[in-house]
DNA sequence: GCCAACGTTGGC
DNA sequence: GCCAACGTTGGC
């Protein structure tokens, strides 16, 4: 089983909108290695919930990976905000992955709070530029992230 | 709203 | 294959 966390904004889709559709295919991720790592994951895999551009960035939640990448359906709908002209369906470009809700944590851990810890050093959510949606995490990283809750 | 840090595109 | 221009992400 491995670890991975997975941003959103909560002003398109949050951790309550999780909590009540309970799964969710994680559809327009459109960068190479957020896919790749997507095609990684296995059905039960962790998922740090993670709030992007809002007022308090962090982790939200937790959820699972639910089924384990396949294509994604947007790249080929033309009334898409998704849609990729040059995507094949022989040869999907792109992948996502279900995501199924676990829980809220009973607070938001800040972005404020993880950073400059020596704790997580060389976690990629940290690292200097980072824009990377998918990202993984090791169990050492996610046993603390979840400890400071 | 600003802007740094990237990733992608396309002309050459 | 290079690289300038452009678009996007995401914290602040």
């Amino acid at each position: 089983m491995r670890y991975w966390l997975m941003k959103t904004e909560p002003d398109e889709f949050s951790i309550d909108d999780l909590a009540r559709k309970k799964v969710e295919p994680w559809t327009g991720v459109r960068n190479y290695q957020a896919r790749n790592f997507m095609r990684e994951m296995q059905a039960g895999d962790g998922v740090l919930f993670y709030h992007s551009s809002c007022e308090v960035p962090g982790v939200a939640g937790i959820a699972e990976v639910a089924q384990a990448a396949y294509p994604d359906p947007t790249q080929f709908d033309r009334k898409s905000d998704y849609y990729d002209a040059a995507s094949k369906r022989e040869e999907p470009r792109w992948s996502l992955v279900d995501v199924r809700f676990k829980r809220k944590l009973k607070r938001v851990v800040a972005l404020s709070e993880l950073k400059d810890r020596i704790e997580l050093a060389g976690f990629a959510l940290l690292a200097r530029g980072n824009r990377l949606s998918v990202l993984p995490v090791t169990k050492t990283q996610w046993d603390f992230i979840l400890g400071l809750e």
